[in-house]
DNA sequence: CTGAAAGCGCTTACAG
DNA sequence: CTGAAAGCGCTTACAG
């Protein structure tokens, strides 16, 4: 099957190509009964135009928005993605795609409008965003609609929007995978603590949603006779975790084995080492730099890597699919869980 | 930076685009000192192709070759390979690269022999395939060193070739991750039995490194107190199976934990179900469609992947990259070990 | 041995 | 409202 190119089409219709062109961008200055016809012949001939064509000329760049929080030393979740987008972009040359950060504070829905407004003024062709703030976003998902400006949400999904597609990580599942993994080592009576690092307060929804399916998976399976016992400590100042957890243990001298619901676990690692703690099976969550030091030592036994870069790296590769193609693939799409141990952690 | 173009090294060289063109591509006809000036102008100005330009011109085909094991239903493990070949070849779209398959049967040199023989005639412009039969290979890589056609290893590694790159899986490090998973599961005076379906003749190296990886394991860390038991079955008729297995079962009562060091794992699985065998941890290699099925029954406990499908997915990126470019990135890349259980598996 | 021209499929002014 | 021309960077005949 040969390519159509716009010139085939312009034969059919008996115009030039600079027609066809016109009203294949909606540029205007066409007659309504020429564009109809052509638009007509183009869908008969299930017109695509050639990219590699279109990227010559004039070098297009598909200029894009991110919108996401701000990440830093306390917040290194949200670090990741724009070195996943970075990745995208090496990897879609050597096609042009910008794409300009827009990054909010966290929970700051103030700062989350302003930022939506400087991206539509900005007039991208595409957006890649977090939908964390429920209602500010879906306004923003509104006023992207009018403008006709398609948008792909990352790490959260709200329902009642039109995006394109959604890239995020299954938390729930991501709880069940740490549970099946303590329960697989533990003995059956022993007691299981789940600390949530509150002050995480990045993701609350993804940790409660892994707090539901660690549990479901002991209620499904019937497994482990132990207490399950759930603390949340607000702040990871190392101080008030040392306080806090040696209350925990001394009141409940049975605990064999402790789920951190978030990617701060190494605080807990730090507690436990300082603690000299042994025999306690830690599992949390993400391959951070210093998750990373305690799994090697042996201190962190399982770390669940649900690859936040690959995130926003996926969905910058689906827009830019999306630009030249028309088409996209999968609507909801969700990161494989890593299971990582010291003995395959440098094999990622 | 701007980009450079031919034109810019043209007017340097006070030649014509045309001259410029055939010093690049060894297209002789050119007097020696022209082409030296040419060459020296494009050093200086660091020039590379615009791969989109060459793209559209004559619509350039990648021609590339491919040579492995013939798979199939008996060897399942080879047959992902072409798949991960034809995921490279859509995601390398809109550029056409365009892969011959060429498959020897097992083991069998005559026909490894001939089938480098057709690869050579075919006259591929670069050549990914898996030298198992390193005499032979070698061979081959020298018959491919004197005609200039870069080649890189999937699967296998081997010595003293100009490979431009490798991409394979660490089966050493494959070994200790299995070890760890059971070592972690199993009280420590049980016995530990390791099956080698040997009739997996496709990949004895593996097996045997990934053998030598899961004793380093033990030790290493000292861990497990029990025996160590290596059996190998020749073939994988379900019978013979059981016959060996009921045996071994019946002289060492104390196994709690079984390694299958191949792909085959569903062979075992098959008997410890049939065997209504329970409290045992079975865990094996690759998550092939049999293998999961017994995952998904709680039979098999961790499947260890190495993505095989991505090797020659990556292999075939890295020489299209080359083919562009000129450069390639890393020479040895394992793949990811990945540890699969029931909680994870449908999110791979 | 070398240069000038045509063309790949598309877009962007420009002229009418 | 529409067409013809030039150009993106490269390659491929063709003419000299």
């Amino acid at each position: 099957m040969k390519q159509v190119r716009i010139k085939d089409i312009a034969e059919k219709a008996g115009v030039s190509i600079g027609t066809v062109d016109r009203v294949l961008h909606n540029r205007g200055e066409v007659a309504a009964e020429t564009r109809e016809k052509v638009l007509t012949i183009a869908r008969e001939l299930h017109y695509q135009p050639n990219i590699v064509a279109q990227a010559l000329t004039a070098k297009k760049q598909y200029n894009l928005a991110a919108l996401m929080p701000r990440g830093g030393s306390d917040n290194v979740f949200w670090t990741l993605h724009p070195q996943g987008i970075e990745n995208a972009i090496k990897s879609l040359r050597p096609f042009y795609v910008d794409v300009r950060f827009f990054f909010f504070e966290l929970h700051n829905e103030v700062d989350f409008v302003e930022k939506t407004r400087e991206i539509l003024e900005y007039q991208p062709e595409g957006v890649i965003f977090a939908p964390i703030l429920k209602k500010e976003s879906l306004q923003f998902c509104n006023e992207l609609d009018t403008r006709n400006i398609p948008y792909i949400f990352i790490d959260t999904f709200i329902e009642n929007a039109n995006c394109l597609s959604f890239v995020g990580e299954d938390a729930y599942q991501g709880g069940r995978v740490a549970a099946s993994l303590i329960d697989y080592g533990l003995l059956p009576q022993k007691d299981i603590l789940i600390v949530n690092l509150a002050k995480d307060l990045e993701n609350t929804q993804h940790l409660n949603r892994r707090n539901q399916g660690f549990m479901s998976y002991f209620l499904d399976t019937g497994k482990n006779q132990g207490m399950k016992i759930t603390v949340e400590i607000p702040v990871s100042d190392p101080k008030e975790v040392e306080e806090r957890m040696d209350a925990i243990f001394q009141s409940n001298p049975n605990i064999g084995a402790i789920l951190v619901s978030s990617a701060k676990t190494h605080a807990i690692a730090r507690y436990i080492e300082s603690r000299r703690l042994k025999d306690l099976i830690l599992v949390g969550y993400e391959l951070t730099r210093k998750n990373k030091e305690f799994l090697k030592k042996g201190i962190i036994r399982f770390l669940i890597g649900q690859k936040p870069m690959k995130q926003s790296e996926k969905a910058v590769k689906r827009m830019f699919e999306y630009l030249t193609t028309g088409q996209i693939s999968s609507k909801r799409e969700f990161q494989p869980v890593e299971i990582i141990n010291v003995e395959n952690v440098d094999l990622f």
